[in-house]
RNA sequence: GCUCCUAUAGCAUAAUGGUCAGUGCAGUAGGUUUUCAACCUAAAGAUUAGGGUUCAAUUCCCUGUAGGAGUACCA
């Protein structure tokens, strides 16, 4: 029998660990780019490493206003700090590439002139026609090796022609030469062996027309002078990744190549497909972080932020999503999530979104966090007549249902009658419990508490018990009909602790306003 | 179409070349509670199909099927 490694226990030490989330500022970020950044993020800290952010913004046109300060509030509304970037500086900057424009062209001419790339001056409609006929032949409708000898490039045009165009400023792009027929394979931390044929993959632009380079070279020229020592993203890369790898050879870098891992996607809930903005939108949960407004059409998209999520459950409902830990456990903070992390637990398949498993994670923590810290997280929903009887009343109320739902924005409406008289009352409990008997006997119990000052939920407990028994009933007949007199609701917190903290002047007055309502 | 990746219950996942395939969520039943929530208990629920390799496969291999991704002078 063989043995193995496991796939990163001998080299990890070699070299500083260095990751990089780099995200392109095209708009919101989304929910499986925030767990990118977390597994990053996870990574680095676990290994005593970096975790760097660098912004991707090579395509111009892609722009959108934001969207950079975004990712920015995102990550750090989830309490992953950024070691470098383009906020925190380092060493290494800078981190945004349109900053480092001036790096780029250099390594694709020397491409060039090493012949492991050329120029190519094809017009969009020469392309075009290329690929029709191509796919006229039932031909795949590649730039490649078998289509680029009869295209209009360097390797086809004279050596005098070539310069004559460059020199007279005729545009032109650099395409990479991949070998024709080479097996290409690298270890990816998560799936292992990944084997292309180089004659599957096309000739790759790697700098545009405008002279700004494409993803695939500024990402690997950004990684190799950013010493990144890992590169984990999205499973939307492995079909380039094979580019990548060549490209770090032809440039040298094949030595301090980062090791790959390609993360499994997040999937639409039901259904088929890639998690989407619109299946947000369809099924009632948010797929991003925070609250987004695009700047051209003042769409709003919700955010984990604003729905009452707490960044902690956030965080840990997205690390249990394609990560599992040796054990069965689930709860987790950022510091332990950081000491058990393993890109090699980090599951293969796709995930689908689950959003009773987020609402579970959420109570969670909504369970632990304080009155005060749920009341900062719902700030927007508060009114003045929430806190007018003061912040610790409003964070005790807080307290008494924060148990009863999934998300902090539903406790404010929850409890509504903590904050003033209801307005509505639970018509089944006044069908089936308000009658003149029960009246009776609240408007009595309620005096007796009044007249006696009973202002601690235990007295007044022990009141109902005596008052029951001194009229020969059983108190549950009088416990709903007291809650409903003075919330208007069938259920709720312990009913004594709610009327200590409403107090007995409010009490009393919901009483009166029950019985002029609803007469026996 | 082509290439690559993936496949355990409704969902997320664990484990194993060999007794009843484990856990959480959801769902079901019961308990507890004035009520709701929480909590406790119980039952139910899965190895994609077909071939191989093997004494033995859910686990390794092949094929099919299904799903996903990529296939831009986007990232």
């Amino acid at each position: 029998m063989t043995l193995f490694l496991p796939l990163n226990s001998q080299k990890m030490s070699d070299r500083p660990v260095r990751v990089r989330f780099a995200p392109s500022p095209t708009g919101p970020l989304h929910i499986g780019g925030v767990r990118t950044a977390l597994y990053n993020y996870l990574f680095a800290k676990k290994h005593k490493g970096k975790f760097l952010l660098r912004i991707e913004d090579t395509d111009q046109k892609r722009f959108v206003e934001g969207a950079e300060d975004y990712v920015n509030d995102s990550l750090n509304w989830l309490g992953l700090t950024v070691d470098e970037g383009v906020r925190e500086g380092g060493d290494f900057g800078p981190y945004k590439q349109s900053e480092r424009m001036d790096k780029y062209a250099g390594y694709a001419h020397q491409l060039v002139k090493d012949d492991y790339a050329y120029y190519a001056f094809d017009t969009p409609e020469e392309l075009t026609e290329m690929r029709a006929k191509l796919e006229a032949n039932s031909m795949s409708a590649k730039y490649d090796a078998t289509s680029r000898m009869s295209m209009r490039n360097s390797l086809t045009l004279s050596e005098d022609e070539v310069k004559e165009r460059l020199d007279r400023g005729d545009n032109y792009i650099v395409r990479i030469k991949l070998p024709r027929n080479e097996e290409i394979r690298f270890q990816d931390v998560i799936r292992g062996w990944i084997v292309f044929n180089s004659s599957q993959l096309d000739d790759k632009v790697l700098l545009k027309e405008d002279g700004l380079p494409t993803y695939h070279l500024a990402n690997i020229v950004d990684d190799h002078l950013m010493e990144i020592s890992h590169v984990i993203r999205g499973e939307e890369w492995l079909p380039s990744a094979p580019l990548h790898v060549i490209l770090y050879r032809y440039l040298g870098w094949e030595d301090t190549m980062p090791k790959f891992a390609h993360l499994p996607l997040i999937l639409k809930p039901d259904g088929k497909g890639k998690l989407s903005k619109r299946d947000g939108d369809r099924l009632g949960f948010p797929v991003f972080p925070i609250e987004w407004k695009d700047p051209k059409t003042d769409e709003i998209s919700s955010g984990y932020r604003e729905s009452g999520y707490l960044p902690n459950a956030v965080v840990n409902m997205l690390a249990l999503l394609g990560w599992h830990p040796s054990d069965n456990q689930e709860l987790f903070d950022l510091e332990s999530l950081i000491n058990e992390f393993t890109l090699e637990r980090v599951s293969k398949s796709g995930a689908k979104f689950d959003m009773d498993k987020a609402k579970w994670f959420n109570h969670q923590y909504l369970m632990k966090a304080t009155g005060t810290e749920i009341a900062d997280m719902v700030a927007s929903q508060i009114e003045p007549k929430h806190t007018a009887r003061g912040d610790k009343y409003l964070a005790t109320a807080i307290e008494m249902l924060k148990e009863k739902v999934s998300f902090a924005s539903e406790i404010l409406p929850l409890g509504d009658y903590f904050f003033e008289a209801p307005s509505a009352y639970d018509e089944k409990v006044q069908r089936k419990k308000w009658n003149a008997d029960i009246a009776g006997h609240i408007t009595n119990y309620i005096n007796s508490i009044v007249e006696g000052n009973m202002v601690s939920a235990s007295a007044m407990e022990e009141q109902l018990q005596a008052y029951a028994d001194s009229k020969e009933i059983g108190k549950g007949m009088l416990m709903q009909p007291l809650r409903w007199v003075v919330s208007g609701q069938a259920g709720g917190p312990p009913i004594f602790e709610m009327l200590e903290l409403i107090g007995l002047e409010e009490v009393s007055k919901r009483l009166d306003r029950a019985i002029q309502k609803f007469p026996v």
